[in-house]
DNA sequence: AACAAATGATACTATTATGGTATCATTAAC
DNA sequence: GTTAATGATACCATAATAGTATCATTTGTT
């Protein structure tokens, strides 16, 4: 029912504040008190997206995380494809049995539609459009 | 991430087999030979539909579940609505620590304007329409 | 070189939601 | 009165989610 899960919820808002302070590195602690979210949870989410490119990480004294260049352009599809995986509204609950009107299936084709506007608006929200 | 839940899936077969033997009776066990759902629990959920008024029950001997009159217009947003409780792919993460930003989110509003187009699809998206 | 402050990696636990079962009561046909 | 069905509800099993804990690694500071 959500499009959104905490995961991804939570990402958005740490890399709003990072990229907020432009350039500047935030640590887990940082993050932590500006976004309310529980640190050891916080952290990793930052990790995921550090592997992801979408930031980059220092080790050490004085580390954390900052936005990765151009990624002030990332989507919330991007977002929601690193925390949820592949984008499908329309799952068939038959899958695991094969199911047996696969090509025929009316609902697929009105959820496929419906899918296909969705993922077109999520791909219009970047972080930076949520910035202003 | 799913629109769909299980339930509302299962409800959705049963009804569309139901409503293809128009105005017979048709009981659980006869739905689970066409539906492969297991009986006890779409029972359970045909009985829900029966208490939304979708379908009408017969108990007894030969009883069982019919489309209620007029009831093949019933759109899968009311389905969703029935199994999946309020309609809402925006829920604020913060809701229950109440949230800080309320009212300035950005990306709330985003959302709800995704969210009205998809109901404004779901509606259109009745068992009529598919049983063709 | 030693220490401290940070992340990397990963394993673990707790909580909640989901999917499904079982049981007993009630109704209606024969 | 017996049988075949649903009504209502409580129960259980599994999986997904949310969150914690721990140890290893890197890096800045002294
Ligand atoms: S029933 Fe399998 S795709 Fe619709
Ligand atoms: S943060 Fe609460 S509505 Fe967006």
């Amino acid at each position: 029912m959500k499009l959104i899960t905490r995961d991804t919820d939570y990402a958005l808002r740490a890399i709003c504040k990072i990229a907020k302070e432009k350039g500047k590195v935030l640590s887990v602690k940082e993050l932590t008190g500006l976004t309310k979210v529980p640190g050891p949870y916080l952290r990793k989410i930052l990790q995921r997206l550090n592997k992801a490119g979408v930031l980059i990480s220092h080790k050490g004294t004085g580390g954390g995380f900052k936005l990765a260049r151009g990624k002030v352009n990332t989507r919330l599809f991007d977002l929601i494809v690193i925390f949820q995986g592949h984008f499908k509204l329309n799952e068939c609950f038959f899958k695991k049995e094969k199911c047996p009107d696969t090509g025929t299936c009316p609902l697929k084709k009105r959820i496929d539609k419906i899918e296909k506007n969705v993922i077109k608006e999520l791909k219009e929200i970047t972080i930076a459009s949520l910035l202003r």
